[in-house]
DNA sequence: GTCTATATGGAGATAGAC
DNA sequence: GTCTATCTCCATATAGAC
């Protein structure tokens, strides 16, 4: 192996450092909480690398914000918009969510907070057109509308149970010290059998509040 | 009106104002995001004089927070550990907890945040005693043995059921940005009108999925 | 590519006049 | 109580050696 080539591989290998480090860190404090010297430590790298790498803040920022982005809506809108029945969209809905979310347990409250803070300047990172493309409140309608009709279902507007569906997988994520206090659950493993639990009960009770 | 009175109006006057702004701009950026300088402008006086009336911005953002839990916190506990029939307290919290919402709508985002962020620190600012003393698992979980065993409901865990209710309502609030794109609600009153359907539409929904 | 050293600006906080 | 001016520190960013 050349010297270039181990160069080529260490280079690669940092950056992948650098992205795993700011991950943590802009998850963990946002952007204006997150310091650079933090990510360097966490990186175990001088804090100049971060600049050779990604330019500013700003940029290394961007990075980890539309991965976060891809990690999770794509995977809602291609569930949520395909041409599965609505009994069986519901529930794996609900499991690729939870499942996805366990893997990336911050990115809620971090995308929340972002959001929020930042509207103007952060819409440009989303992917405006792919969302309102799969037409999400257009499908569920039509599906809602023919299970209505045939009985299955009783009828309810589209966007309010898109915003239930997402409410109940997100919104422990976002809250989890919160509801840790609340429901007395300390500790890791009890929330992961929070969710677990949670997997199997969601499914019925969304099922069961659509019966007719 | 002497000297004297009109300087303590005027202090009373000024201190409202400044907490008034202080609640805008942390609710809108969080701690890390917030400037003294962005509040000072909003309330229209000096930066020097937010120092004079609360020592340091660590100090100003705990008064802010403190209020963000005293709005929200002891309505959720009163409401959920009340001894008013289940299906009765399920109305009555929707509505009382999205018409709150509606009057706050950024202290969602708001705490989700910071709780996140800074765990060990704010969980001193929180009214542990209080909520653990309340006891709402306990509370909901007998009513739910009850109406269970009397067939007028399903059984279902406890913290499932308070978790769903909960995120039910706030989580629209928190994802409101997010929510307006993908359902295409632009503007003010179309999230209004979101809401109203939504108390509307969340009680039926929920007890049905509690039905037999 | 990676480091040390440094420039630069901005934010919280204080001093002191009025 | 309220202001202007200033201090101090810290965070981002760059320069330049290796």
């Amino acid at each position: 192996m050349t010297k270039k080539k181990e160069q080529m591989a260490e280079g690669q290998d940092t950056e992948k450092k650098i992205l795993a480090a700011a991950r943590r860190v802009f998850h963990r404090r946002g952007f204006a909480g997150a310091r650079m010297q933090e990510i360097a430590d966490e990186a175990m790298i001088n804090k100049a690398l971060l600049h050779y790498y990604f330019r500013s803040k700003e940029q290394l920022f961007e990075h980890v914000f539309r991965e976060a982005i891809g990690y999770t809506l794509p995977m809602v809108m291609q569930t949520l918009s395909s041409e599965v029945p609505l009994e069986e969209k519901i529930e794996k809905f609900v499991h690729s969510y939870l499942d996805m979310l366990t893997e990336h347990p911050y990115i809620p409250a971090f995308v929340l907070h972002e959001i929020n803070t930042e509207p103007g300047r952060l819409l440009s990172m989303l992917p405006i057109g792919q969302i309102s493309e799969c037409d999400i409140p257009g499908v569920l309608a039509r599906q809602i509308d023919v299970a209505a009709s045939e009985g299955r279902i009783r009828a309810i507007p589209p966007r309010q149970f898109i915003t239930s569906l997402i409410s109940l997988c997100v919104f422990p994520f976002a809250a989890r010290p919160l509801l840790q206090i609340v429901l007395s659950m300390q500790g890791e493993e009890e929330f992961a059998a929070f969710i677990q639990e949670r997997k199997k009960t969601l499914v019925p009770f969304i099922l069961n509040a659509l019966r007719p």
